[in-house]
RNA sequence: GGUCCGUUCGUCUAACGGUUAGGACUCAAGAUUUUCAUUCUUGCAAUAGGGGUUCGAUUCCCCUACGGACUACCA
C-alpha cells in the first residue's frame, strides 16, 4: 500500500498572507494533489500579541480566489457554504489545542530533554546588552543553564515552589552538545549541523501560557499525520531543533520528509520582499486588497485586475519550471507537471513586468463572453450600459491590446462615447484645407452604403480615395481623428461598422463643426 | 559577529562532465498594420573570482567574494 501524502499549509493570522506565503500553499497543495494526497489547513495563532482580526477570513478568502481548496482544516469565509473540508483532526486551530501542547511540554521536562525557566524577560534583556557591551553575543545555551535560574540548577522543591507561586516560567528544550544532526531536504539534500551551535528555544511561553512554533507545529504535524512539510526558507535554521523535538518526543521513526522553500526577493535592491516593495515599485504583493486598522490600503492582485489563473501561474513559475519551454500552465497542468526536483535552490527576484504579461496571455485566451461580462461591471460603474453583444464586439475587437479587463475602456471608450477633444498632433499634422468637403463627402458615401458591415467598407473607403485621387493617409487619419478623437485603435473601418451609420455620421459632422 | 542556505544574460530560468551555453520577460532594430497596439524576423545580453579532479568542467571538490535567512517568551 502506498503511503497517503498529507501536507499543510500553516499560516499564523498576523496579517494579510503575502505572495510568497501564496506561493508555498500553492507548492503544498500542487504537490499533494499530483500525489493524490490530501491539502490541509491549519491555522498557527500562537502569537497572542500579534494577532490581527480579519487576517484569517483574508487566507481563506485569498486562497479560494487561487482555486486552491483545502481538503482539511480550518473554513470560513465565503468558502463556508457547500464546503466539502472534512475535520478528522479538528480543531485545527492552534489557540483552541493548547492542552494538548502543555502535555507534551511537560513530557519533555519529565524525560529530561526540556527544562524549566525562571528568567522574565527583562533580566534576559539585561543579559543581552551585558555581553553585548563586552563585545559578545548572549545566547541561551548549554554554557549558562546550569548558572540561570532554571530547573536545571534549582533543587526540586524550590522548583515546584516558583512553577506554583510564580507564573512567568517558560519551558526550553535542552539542546545536546556536540552531537552533529545529521538531517535531509527534499530540495537542497544533506545538511548537517553541530548543536553546540544551537540555543535551547523557548518551548512553551510564559506570556500568553501558549507553545512556540516550535512545539506545536511538530505535535501537530505528528499528530494530523503530516507526511510532507513544505515551508519558507526561514525554518531551516530550526530544522536541527524540529528533528530533535521528533526525537524526544519518540516520533522520528515517522517523522515527515521535508522541503524548504528559497524567499522571493525584491525586485530591485536586495532583500526578501516586503509589504514596501509594492507601494514602492507599484505593483501588489497580495493576492487581495487589504486594508489595516490604521485605515492604509495595500493592493491586491485581484482588485488590481489579475485573473486568478494567470497569478497562480507566474507563482508557480518564481522557483518552479517544467524543464520545458511551455510557460502557460492552469492548475490542473501544474498539479500534472509539478515536482519538488524542479524547485530551484536560490531566491527569485519577482519582476512585475512578467506578471503583466502573464495576465496578457491569459487575456487573450479568455473566452469573450466573459471578458464582456466583465467589462460590462466596469462600465456599469460608469453608468454606461450597452447591449452584451455590442460590449462583445468591442472587446474583440481589443482583446489583443490589453492587459487588464480595465484596459478595454482606456482603449475603447471612444466605442461608448463621442470624442470630448481631439489630438491636435494629428490634426496639425492631416487635416487640409478640402479635408472639411472630402469627410463631407465621405459621410454622403456612408449614408447611401447599404451593407454597412466591416467588409463592405474597408473595401468603399479606399476604392473612393483613390477614386478622387486624395491623400490616403490624410483622408483616414482625419477619419480616424473623427472617430477616435486620436490616432490610435483599431481599423477604420471596424470602427465605422461597429459604431453604425448614425453614429459615424454624426462624429464625421462635429468633428467638421469643431475645427470649422 | 556566529550558524545555515545560495550564486548561469538586467530579471525568471534550461543545460543533471562533451551544446555555437537554449528559452521567456525587458530593451533595440527591421517587416507588416497607410493610426496605435498586435504579429513576424533579427539583435543586445550570462556561467562571481581563484585553485584543484578530469582527456574535457556551467555541471564534482576546496578557498575567497558576494547575496540571503536565522540568531525573540514572532511565526
Amino acid at each position: 500500500m502506498t503511503e497517503k501524502i498529507r501536507v499543510r499549509f500553516a499560516p499564523s493570522p498576523t496579517g494579510p498572507l503575502h505572495m510568497g506565503g501564496v506561493r508555498t500553499a500553492l507548492y503544498n497543495y500542487l504537490y499533494a494533489k499530483q500525489k493524490g494526497g490530501d491539502f490541509i489547513l491549519r491555522i498557527e495563532d500562537t502569537d497572542s500579541q500579534r494577532f490581527v482580526p480579519g487576517a484569517e477570513e483574508y487566507i481563506i478568502e485569498a486562497l479560494a480566489w487561487c482555486g486552491i481548496s483545502p481538503d482539511e482544516g480550518v473554513e470560513g469565509g465565503k468558502i463556508v457554504e457547500n464546503s466539502s473540508i472534512k475535520h478528522p483532526h479538528a480543531p485545527y486551530r492552534q489557540s483552541q489545542r493548547k492542552h494538548l501542547y502543555r502535555d507534551y511540554a511537560e513530557q519533555l521536562v519529565r524525560n529530561g530533554y526540556a527544562y524549566y525557566a525562571f528568567d522574565t524577560s527583562e533580566e534576559l534583556d539585561m543579559l543581552r546588552k551585558e555581553y553585548e557591551s563586552k563585545g559578545e553575543t548572549f545566547t541561551y545555551n548549554y554554557q549558562v543553564r546550569e548558572r540561570l535560574s532554571t530547573s536545571l540548577k534549582l533543587t526540586s522543591e524550590e522548583t515546584n515552589r516558583r512553577l506554583k507561586e510564580e507564573n512567568h516560567w517558560v519551558v526550553r528544550f535542552k539542546m545536546p552538545i556536540e552531537r552533529v544532526v545529521k538531517m535531509n531536504d527534499l530540495i537542497r539534500g544533506e545538511i548537517e549541523v553541530n548543536t553546540s551551535t544551537l540555543d535551547d528555544k523557548v518551548l512553551w511561553k510564559a506570556v500568553d501560557e501558549l507553545p512556540t512554533y516550535h512545539l506545536a507545529n511538530i505535535v501537530d504535524d505528528h499528530l494530523m499525520e503530516i507526511t510532507d512539510v513544505i515551508r519558507g526558507e526561514e525554518w531551516l535554521p530550526s530544522l536541527p531543533l524540529h528533528y530533535l523535538l521528533y526525537e524526544s518526543l519518540g516520533w522520528e521513526k515517522n517523522q515527515p520528509r521535508f522541503a524548504h522553500l528559497s524567499l522571493l526577493l525584491k525586485p530591485d535592491g536586495k532583500g526578501k520582499l516586503s509589504k514596501r516593495d509594492g507601494d514602492r515599485l507599484g505593483f501588489p504583493v497580495f493576492p487581495l486588497e487589504w486594508n489595516n486598522s490604521e485605515g492604509e490600503k495595500s493592493r491586491g492582485y485581484r482588485e488590481d485586475g489579475y485573473f486568478p489563473e494567470a497569478f497562480v501561474n507566474l507563482l508557480a513559475f518564481l522557483g518552479w519550471n517544467p524543464g520545458t519551454e511551455q510557460e502557460i500552465f492552469s492548475l490542473d497542468e501544474l498539479v500534472e507537471s509539478f515536482s519538488l526536483e524542479r524547485v530551484v535552490k536560490s531566491g527569485a527576484k519577482f519582476n512585475p513586468e512578467k506578471a503583466r504579461w502573464y495576465n496578457q496571455e491569459y487575456l487573450r485566451m479568455c473566452d469573450k463572453d466573459k471578458l464582456a461580462d466583465d467589462f460590462s461591471h466596469i462600465l456599469a460603474e460608469k453608468g454606461i450600459a450597452p447591449e452584451k453583444e455590442y460590449v462583445k464586439e468591442v472587446v474583440t475587437l481589443l482583446q489583443e491590446r490589453a492587459v487588464f479587463v480595465k484596459d478595454f475602456w482606456e482603449l475603447g471608450k471612444f466605442f461608448f462615447t463621442s470624442p470630448v477633444e481631439y489630438d491636435l498632433a494629428v490634426k496639425t499634422k492631416f487635416w487640409k484645407e478640402d479635408t472639411p468637403n472630402i469627410l463631407n463627402e465621405i459621410s454622403e458615401t456612408l449614408l447611401s452604403v447599404e451593407d454597412f458591415s466591416r467588409e463592405s467598407i474597408e473595401h468603399l473607403l479606399p476604392s473612393l480615395i483613390k477614386e478622387r485621387g486624395w491623400q490616403m493617409g490624410s483622408v483616414m487619419n482625419t477619419l480616424r481623428l473623427a472617430l477616435v478623437g486620436a490616432s490610435k485603435g483599431p481599423g477604420v473601418a471596424d470602427i465605422i461598422a461597429l459604431l453604425g451609420k448614425k453614429e459615424s455620421l454624426s462624429r464625421i459632422e462635429k468633428i467638421i463643426k469643431a475645427f470649422a
